[in-house]
RNA sequence: GCACCCAUAGCUCAGCUGGAUAGAGCAACGGACUUCUAAUCCGUAGGUCCCAGGUUCGAAUCCUGGUGGGUGUGCCA
């Protein structure tokens, strides 16, 4: 084999040659799994010998000897390799430092990056995220998702694919007909410029005013409707239930706010505490039956215990109405007949009454009217056309002012108001070969048991319009068509896991193929710390405003510490640095986990964060600046000098540098950007250590230690500045 | 009911596809600014890796069963 010329390259020298003296000793042929051991005095790369002990009959420290032993005569003279050595059941490499960092220097100044692959083929992937819908701006969510989007399709292209971000719109349907509404009926006119707001905020408030409006409507509609029946309910079997509801009490304690009674307010917040108890009191009520039921297998006997349970379990129950019935006492003593009104309705509509439902009857004049302006935007009415043009273009522009601020972009943007019809030809053509069939009722359905599934889905419905999963299909083969895509990936929260296994198992019915080819790169919700983010709540945690917060928190952060710096460079670091705390903030957790994003606990500058790379980043940048050295010219090593680098933080620093290809490797086939977080937040962990000590002072360092310690200082330079880069996040020189 | 995801330090999370002594940040406590930039570093303390079995030379990691939490399960989007 050739000497290697690259990190990975050496990676299989290494592995080859234990390969081979394992064999050499009669040992079978089997991948050897090569990782560093726990501790650096152990080696820098090492393997277990277990596998092999029993197909070579040897006990593994013997054998791990031996291998030793023979690896040690075959790796004599290796510049890559110092030592060979056992260590228990283990087989170690201690590698030379010095000529890892020549093979990282090597590759840093070579035309394909540091990191990217090469040996496999170029892939054409198209990746699609962001996919807004235009009846709101856009919120924390949404951040999440356009970060994660932009930063995967940063490592596929850097990996080496051809990549085509891709942005579907979803501009079209009743939800933009609902701030439409709002618009014309309350709107008199308004414009962006005129209000001196952003289009999309614009448009949201219309899309929230046409919600109060509608949940009033709904309001005055359910007392009107079902007064009798709401005052039945209310004092009839479920009295308690309803009024012991944390959300009726909770509603009640507002109502009571407005006519300020201390004492009262005092009560109710003493009567809610009760709530915590109810939980428990049903939490051992179900535990206690789930015993008791489980050791039973006879049907007709657990019927007879769940109804007749014993006393033990009726006396819990009784303890939890008492609660209620205490609940339920103080607001029936205290409420007025408006408050009890209010209530009822409250209760009705969050209990009984279908909203949806209203919204789509013929009593709901706002649903009528959305739904009608929906039909008229389809029948391309000029005046709701005019109007949806107008609308969505602010909203657009408003997008687009964001997407630039956070640096994301897209190659194709694609609308739902040129797509939605798409995907009825590929119906049609499955319906002829039996992927889909017809139901009793005429709509075209998917049966899920011919992908493992269970149920129907169906595709197109009885009066031949078409549904999301239509329009879906016709826009993924499109897109493989017109692009040739080996692959196309969707960046959607994991609440939609179940509709991507159905798409794709659809795709895959109708193309051989097409299954595999997709991919869904799911990612968990971003909570609050009181739970999920809530547009009819208030706290829904907009991106502007985020993006805005970031900033000033970081300004504040600047002028502490640098009070005579001119306004607009606070504001330039400001940006990069507050917007660096939010992409690494989320960009750190792997895409999977749901995080909880507290404002006081997470827009933090210190530990584990964007600013922390960004000032180690710097100071290698300060130090390679001093010495005269510019990071972006190529530096030429010389081996003198890089052999001076022995100590074993140097030596850490150098194979933490050699692992970034595999760290780059492995993000791109897991589509996982947080393990650039980990390499870069190493990275810089490593330097703060470095630069700490004294000892380890570079431009202090007599020669040829001074130019080894630059040279290193280059290499991580770039490896940060590359990792920062793909994280999407500004480098400083100076912070 | 069924399906999928999750459970690791007080909190938020890693844990490299089964390897050696389970790691970070935050919070707590103690120490280090005459600095190649303290947005930093060093130290102390903190663990029944949810529980019970199983596979294996070896399990936080894989399998089965349970418990707890989340999300789905539209001829909505």
């Amino acid at each position: 084999m050739a000497a290697p010329t690259t990190v990975q390259q050496l990676h299989l020298h290494l592995h080859d040659l234990a390969a081979q003296a394992v064999q050499a000793l009669g040992g079978p042929a089997v991948e050897l799994n090569l990782a560093p051991p726990p501790n650096p005095e152990m080696g820098d790369l090492g393997f277990p010998v277990f596998p092999l002990a029993k197909p070579m009959r040897k006990a593994p420290p013997a054998l791990a000897e031996e291998i030793t032993r023979e690896l040690q005569t075959r790796a004599a003279g290796d510049p890559y390799i110092a030592e060979v050595l056992a260590a228990g059941p283990y087989v170690n490499f201690r590698l030379n430092p010095a000529g890892l960092l020549r093979l990282i220097l090597h590759e840093q100044r070579s035309e394909r990056p540091f990191g990217s692959h090469q040996a496999e083929a170029p892939q054409r992937v198209m990746i699609e995220y962001s996919s807004p819908n235009t009846n709101k701006p856009q919120h924390l969510g949404h951040v999440r998702n356009n970060l994660l989007g932009h930063t995967v399709a940063n490592i596929l292209s850097f990996y080496g694919h051809d990549v085509i971000r891709a942005n579907l719109i979803n501009d079209r349907g009743i939800h933009i007909c609902k701030s439409m509404l709002a618009y014309q009926r309350f709107g008199h006119g308004e414009t962006p410029e005129r209000a001196g707001v952003k289009g999309d905020h614009l448009v949201g408030d219309y899309y929230v005013k046409f919600n109060t409006e509608f949940d009033k409507e709904a309001e005055q509609y359910a007392l009107k409707r079902f007064k009798d029946d709401l005052l039945q309910h209310v004092f009839a079997e479920e009295a308690g239930v309803f009024l012991a509801e944390p959300a009726t009490l909770a509603a009640f304690k507002k109502l009571l706010a407005q006519r300020p009674d201390p004492a009262l307010t005092q009560e109710a917040e003493r009567l809610q505490g009760h709530f915590a108890t109810l939980k428990a009191l049903q939490d051992q009520e179900k535990a206690q039956l789930n015993a008791l039921l489980k050791p039973i297998k006879d049907k007709a006997e657990r019927q007879r215990l769940t109804e007749q349970p014993p006393q033990a379990i009726l006396d819990l129950r009784h303890q939890a109405w008492t609660l209620r019935q205490e609940i339920a006492a103080f607001i029936v003593k205290h409420r007025t007949p408006e408050e009890l009104d209010r209530l009822h309705t409250l209760w009705y509509l969050s209990r009984r009454m279908d909203k949806d439902a209203y919204f789509n009857s013929d009593d709901s004049d706002l649903g009528a009217a959305a739904r009608e302006m929906l039909r008229q935007w389809e029948a391309d009415d000029p005046e709701v056309r005019a109007l949806w043009a107008t609308m969505n273009g602010w909203v657009e522009a408003g997008f687009h002012q964001t997407y630039d601020r956070m640096g994301v972009r897209f190659d194709h943007i694609d609308h739902e108001s040129e797509t939605y019809l798409l995907g009825k030809d590929l119906v049609e053509e499955g319906l002829q070969r039996g992927v889909f069939h017809r139901a009793a009722n005429g709509a075209v359905v998917f049966d899920l048991a011919k992908i493992g599934l269970s149920g129907e889905k169906a595709v197109l419905r009885p009066d031949g319009t078409s549904l999301y999963t239509t329009q879906d299909l016709g826009t993924a083969a499109r897109r493989f068509d017109n692009h040739h895509l080996d692959r196309l990936m969707y960046v959607v929260g994991d609440e939609q896991d179940h509709h991507f296994k159905v798409l794709f198992g659809i795709l895959g019915q109708l193309r051989e193929g097409w299954q595999d080819r997709c991919h869904h790169l799911s990612y968990g919700m971003v909570l609050l710390p009181h739970g999920r983010m809530k547009s009819r709540e208030g706290t829904v945690v907009d991106a502007d405003d985020l993006l805005d917060l970031m900033e000033r928190l970081a300004a504040d952060e600047v002028r502490a510490r640098y009070a005579d710096l001119d306004e607009d460079e606070i504001q330039r670091r400001a940006v990069a640095i507050g917007h660096a705390a939010l992409k690494f903030f989320l960009l750190n957790y792997s895409p999977p986990t749901s995080l909880t994003f507290d404002p006081e606990k997470s827009l933090e500058f210190t530990g584990e964060t964007g600013p922390y790379l960004q000032y180690a980043y710097a100071r290698t940048g300060s130090i390679l600046a001093k010495a005269g050295l510019d990071p972006a010219a190529d530096l030429e090593p010389d081996m003198d000098a890089l052999a001076a680098l022995t100590s074993p933080l140097e030596r850490e620093i150098i194979l933490h540098l050699a692992g970034w290809p595999a760290a780059v490797a492995w993000a791109a086939s897991k589509y996982d950007p947080s393990k650039i977080a980990g390499f870069g937040y190493q990275t810089a962990r490593l330097l703060a250590r470095f630069f700490s000590d004294p000892d380890h002072n570079v431009l202090k360092s007599e020669e040829p230690l001074r130019s080894g310690r630059l040279a290193l200082m280059w290499a991580v330079n770039r490896a940060l500045g590359v990792a920062l880069g793909l994280l999407g996040i500004q480098t400083l020189n100076e912070m």
